[in-house]
RNA sequence: GGUCCCGUAGCUCAGUUGGAUAGAGCAGCUGACUUCUAAUCAGCAGGUCCCAGGUUCGAGCCCUGGCGGGAUCACCA
């Protein structure tokens, strides 16, 4: 629920009722405020409200209704001139208002400080379980970029959020790559690169076991690999050394990438921390009679709620992943006492987080209800899914390397030797991060994303970069043409057309960064910083700030460009994308 | 078969909770840098919003039924 933190709207939403006060209509000021809109175009108007609903108190037709409210409106300090249009009434607005009450407020910070939403439950936001043993790709950079997106929008609409990653260090994937190293790898052990060395460990394994299945050694395999998951079980062992080592392997590989990305997390959960527990929980709800005994395995029917039988215990005794997230589930609101509660997974884990959440809940955890699993969809390759297992991937290593090569070689290699060559490897990093990170949010979390490597190696048009392009060239004006420090600025000399979209455009940050939030939605907001960006553009393409009749309207244009690079950073920032402050 | 997700321009996607003439990018074509950053901008072209009903002042959006694609459904995670 969001709450009236939009200024404009309210000064609008004000007039309106006075209005139709005076035509002895109330309505309530949530329902007009909700109910303005922008106008379809500048031309037509910068906010508009639209009068069908008030048909039936009028007993009139809504252009009519539009007219005479219209014409009951007086222009004031906000409202420049009213238009009925049809159904709509229409507003344009004063420069100087907008000035005011938005472009001053951005410049000083004030406007980024605003509560925006009613409920702001204490929660947790669970993202990033990657594997150890494997290569992170480009599919976890998806799940990396949404989850911290997300929680970073979440806080800014006045959430408090701890955020948490589950690696999984256990389990068949783990005794697979171990099995390979230990049985079969000829390779010495790698010096460097050690985590994407595990991957392709991982990967020839599983690739060996399938090859192998059904052959006479698929018996011997299955001994060896229980052999191995029985040691690190018994924690003692070569594997278990084995495992040790490796482990950090991968564990350094992710920090590398959570660096990069500049990633932290309140709180690491390891599924080997849990695995014991969980299944002596596990063992509790059969006790209980909540879970029954079936085919040798132990877990909870869950057939009358349409979501099959769901497997706690293996008939060999071990738990399962579902066993790891009952506890995983309790133990966060223990830790933590937190009130929600959600989980960045990937979709086709939807019916393994219904069971488990439905299982806590017959189990009697009342907050079950207050755990969601915000499902996104996965990102694929032109030719089909992406998999670990066959080695089909890419990964995210490569990605970072082959971007940061092509922004170098395409655009920064003209600043050699003019610029230090740290800065051309930081702008290089930045644009990068800017690059993967716009595009895998860019997209509603419930599509899949077709990855096209060179797609995404051309980053002209809708993209991060042409966001960091817009603020540094924001930037390079400032530094060119601000000769003195401006801190305030006849807004009301902003009469252009496009002068007053980009203060309308601006105005709305708020709303979109609320309803990004309340959606968990934060492709609402990377759609609204490129049209931000264009909207500059195309005023930057048409109208000069260094030429102007007058220094006053110079200055005014400047804070204007300022306030769209300040909120175009806070934007980006929402994102964890940085910006440069050159490229 | 059950459940869930998706279907909008040649391709990739938006569409602010039901509002005005459905918008961007890529690809294609035409223009704009001795000027404040051309990683940009302006313009052209491109549409049966999967189909059929329904709800109402109004539907790309909501409901029902189809069609097409994807995911998932007992000891992997």
């Amino acid at each position: 629920m969001q709450l009236q933190h939009d200024d404009i709207k309210l000064g609008l939403a004000q007039a309106i009722d006075q209005a139709l006060r005076k035509q002895g209509v109330e309505l309530s000021s949530e329902t007009i405020y909700d109910q303005i809109g922008k106008a379809p175009n500048i031309e037509m108007g910068h906010f508009a409200y639209p009068c069908f609903d008030l048909a039936k108190q009028f007993r009139k037709a809504p252009p009519l209704i539009a007219k005479e409210l219209s014409a009951q409106i007086e222009p004031d300090r906000l409202i420049a001139s009213v238009e009925a249009a049809g159904p709509y009434v229409n507003f344009f607005v004063n420069p100087q208002a907008m000035g005011d009450l938005v472009a001053l407020p951005i410049l000083d910070g004030r406007f980024f400080r605003k509560d925006l939403t009613r409920d702001t439950p204490k929660m947790m936001v669970e993202y990033s379980q990657p594997n150890t043993h494997k290569e992170l790709h480009v599919g976890h950079m998806r799940n990396l970029s949404l989850g911290d997106a997300l929680i970073r929008i979440l806080q800014y609409a006045g959430n408090e959020v701890i955020s948490s990653t589950f690696p999984g260090d256990v389990g068949t994937h783990v005794a697979k790559c171990l099995w390979y190293i230990k049985y079969h790898n000829t390779d010495p052990m790698p010096d460097t690169e050690k985590g994407a060395w595990l991957g392709r460990m991982y990967t020839l394994g599983s690739l060996k076991l399938e090859d192998e299945l059904g052959s006479p050694q698929e018996a011997i395999n299955r001994q060896q690999l229980s052999g191995i998951l029985s040691q690190l079980e018994a924690e003692e062992g070569e594997f278990f050394d084995l495992w040790k080592e490796t482990r950090q392997w991968s564990i350094d590989l992710f920090n590398w990438v959570y660096d990069w990305a500049g990633v932290t997390f309140d709180k690491w959960y390891w599924e080997s921390e849990v695995d014991v527990p969980s299944v002596a929980y596990a063992k509790t709800l059969l006790q209980r009679g909540i879970a029954i005994e079936s085919q040798g395995a132990i877990g909870v029917d869950l057939s009358e709620y349409n979501l099959d039988f769901c497997v706690l215990i293996k008939s060999d005794g071990h738990g399962l992943y579902a066993t790891k997230d009952l506890e995983l589930a309790r133990r966060k609101f223990e830790d933590f006492h937190i009130e929600r509660s959600i989980y960045v997974v990937d979709v086709r884990q939807s019916q393994h987080f219904q069971q488990v959440f439905k299982v806590l809940e017959l189990a009697g955890f009342e907050e079950a209800e207050q755990c969601y699993h915000l499902a996104y969809n996965f990102v694929e390759l032109p030719d089909g899914p992406m998999s670990s297992r066959k080695g089909n991937i890419i990964a995210i290593m490569d990605l970072i390397r082959q971007m940061v090569d092509r922004v170098i070689r395409e655009y920064l290699e003209q600043y050699r030797g003019d610029w230090p060559d740290a800065e051309i490897e930081e702008v290089a990093n930045i644009i990068t991060k800017g690059a993967i990170k716009y595009g895998m949010v860019r997209v509603d979390p419930n599509k899949k994303i077709v990855f096209e490597l060179e797609n995404w190696l051309n980053i002209r048009g809708e993209s991060g970069p042409y966001i960091q392009y817009t603020y540094a060239r924001i930037n390079s004006i400032l530094r060119n043409l601000n000769d003195h420090d401006l801190d305030s600025a006849d807004w009301s000399l902003l009469t252009e057309p496009l002068e007053l979209a980009i203060l309308v455009k601006l105005a709305d940050f708020n709303n979109v960064v609320a309803l990004a939030a309340e959606q968990y939605k934060p492709n609402h907001l990377t759609r609204y910083l490129y049209e931000l960006a264009q909207t500059f553009n195309g005023f930057y393409n048409s109208h000069s700030i260094k030429h102007t009749e007058s220094a006053a309207l110079k200055g005014a244009r400047l804070l204007l460009s300022k306030a769209v690079a300040v909120c175009l950073r806070e934007g980006l920032a929402l994102l964890n994308i940085p910006v440069p402050e050159r490229m």
